[in-house]
DNA sequence: TTTAGCACTCGGAACCAATGAGTGCTAACA
DNA sequence: TGTTAGCACTCATTGGTTCCGAGTGCTAAA
């Protein structure tokens, strides 16, 4: 176990060093007010933590820097979650105040906040798709060989899709299939609904009318769901203030990573409930081995969840940005409560 | 004038440079196939033409490079465009192929191909705004406070806008609104649909029931066009493969003014028709002094007009992407065409 | 157990020389 | 008169050397 002086010395490096990027030395850390040790201590105390893997060195003469294990022993023992700053609150206050209305606008606020707030790059993941269910569906046709069926999801998530239909179709016979497509559709999860059509609806169109036979055909391609909850990226170039991501080959990598989605994704939905975070190694991708992750999420009703995640180097300001993730998370969940 | 010679080593330096990016030696040049002159007599004639502003030394002793005015000349007079190769021939067949419904789709697919093929930024922005026109409107209640407007323009853009209603309002009521409001508003120009709805629209919905004051209020708010036309962006990171942009300050001013939106969007928006090259401080933002941009204009039906760009190093392969961006406008216009 | 003192290590800056790619100029050549 | 060979010159780059300073580890004294 770590002795108090360790503890604190420690939490000075770590402190210190995100603050600067740059090692820290025991002459620096004895002139702190909070310390009252002679460099000679200290540097006794920074070896023993460093034979004990929470410190490393650049070099033999350099001073020290936390490793990952250092970031991961501060995060669990040594955060002291910093309140919000009246700035901060007034943005998220502001923000949050006006009445919004569709779930995307709430999510791109809570990312520009948090990107803005944090100088890091913010990452929201919807809600999973497996659990939003069909609220309305409504099909308006554009021409004689186009319409577009917009659908309405119970997390307020309103979409379009285009599609072809033949040219022998009538008004009245889209309305009917309308009809029969909300009546059997409605409250049905997305992910179901090619099944459901193909089931019980087709047979039922099919009484109609024959050209439903094509219409259907179309339909069906319009409504086969991606899957792919969507990703909401905020403050993207941010990473590029970042000192220890001066090297282009670093960022390369992160911001196709980013552009990919995919990965990231998955990366985001893996994650455990709560506030979490992953730092350097602890995520399986090189590209993001010197970044810090932290997750939180949002909650849609009662079961639905969503990812809110903060990307940054592993040098990053935990106390400050624990607080704002969390705090976002909690507005966004408020909100989407507030909407039932 | 420049001579037969001088035009023919500018054409070589121009090319090689591009390729690789390193000055270009006298020794190099004299050992080309198609030179035949000895490396004293190409560096007189280097001379000459960095006298004329062509060429450009980076240090006494080094090769020469195309000054920005190196590369206008080659652009306007030494230019051979080239044929798209198979690849390129096959990649595009196979995009637009497809049968595609959605303007989105067609642009965003454009983008995607373009940045591939050429490894620069691509970049769209959407037909001018005040030329769209409202075809119909679509309003569908959601919850007993909330609707949804769809807007179907004559450009194949469907959107959706989440408005609140009154509580009082009726299904039946919310039905006469829109048949009044697709009655009065379609084929206006979206542009002025706000200026209609406070005018005549305004009236004629009062003389129907007395909380359409209500929903008309947020309506209207819903229906606020934004004006700015959108920008659609592919390849982002592809800038940071360039040699020239090893320098993350350099990086960071083009990728947060590409984020930024609104000088891309009015810079893209006042260039000239047909096909068009910005070279280097051709353009007035100081963020993209060492790139060169390459627009052409693609079509919705006869006057509706967007823009594709093309934005990479003035080290850019002109003449394999201005036949590529001629290629993809043409494409992009005419599947637009297809749709009436 | 703590601390002062001292030798040691290593990165970074400054300086220097050697190298080589490339130029400009001059004089000879066709 | 236009072209070219030859040569002196320039300058970025590379590698080696030295110096400096920040910081460490170890030992011995308090």
């Amino acid at each position: 176990m770590l002795t108090n002086r360790q503890l604190q010395i420690l939490k000075v490096i770590v402190d210190d060093f995100i603050l600067t990027a740059q090692p820290v030395g025991s002459r620096y850390i004895s002139k702190k007010e909070t310390v009252d040790f002679s460099p000679a201590t200290i540097r006794n105390e920074m070896a023993d933590l460093e034979e004990m893997g929470f410190l490393e060195k650049l070099h033999s003469s350099s001073g020290r820097a936390p490793s990952e294990k250092g970031y991961r022993f501060y995060v669990d023992h040594l955060l002291s979650p910093s309140t919000l700053s009246s700035r901060e609150k007034n943005l998220i206050r502001e923000s949050f105040g006006k009445k919004t209305l569709e779930f995307e606008q709430v999510v791109e606020k809570s990312a520009g906040i948090l990107s803005d707030l944090t100088n890091y790059t913010s990452i929201i993941l919807g809600p999973e798709v497996f659990e939003t269910r069909l609220k309305q569906i409504q099909i308006t046709p554009l021409s004689h060989e186009k319409a577009v069926a917009v659908l309405v999801t119970n997390t307020g998530h309103v979409e379009h899709r285009v599609f072809s239909t033949p040219l022998e179709i009538k008004a009245t016979d889209l309305e009917k299939m309308v009809n029969i497509l909300n009546e059997r559709l409605k409250g049905v999860a997305l992910i179901e609904v090619p099944e459901r059509l193909n089931k019980e609806i087709f047979s039922l169109l099919k009484e109609h009318a024959e050209h439903f036979n094509d219409a259907f055909m179309y339909l069906r391609a319009a409504l086969a769901n991606d899957n792919s909850a969507k990703l909401y990226v905020g403050g993207k170039t941010n990473i590029l203030m970042q000192p220890e991501f001066k090297d282009i080959d670093r960022i390369r990598s992160i911001m196709s990573m980013i552009e990919e989605e995919k990965d990231i994704a998955s990366l985001l939905k893996t994650s455990d409930k709560g506030i979490q975070t992953m730092i350097g190694h602890e995520n399986p991708f090189i590209a993001l081995q010197h970044c810090s992750i932290i997750t939180a999420n949002y909650y849609f009703g009662n079961q639905q969840v969503g990812t809110l995640a903060l990307l940054g180097p592993t040098r990053m300001e935990y106390n400050r940005v624990v607080t704002l993730v969390e705090e976002l998370s909690r507005h966004m969940t408020e909100t989407f409560r507030e909407w039932y």
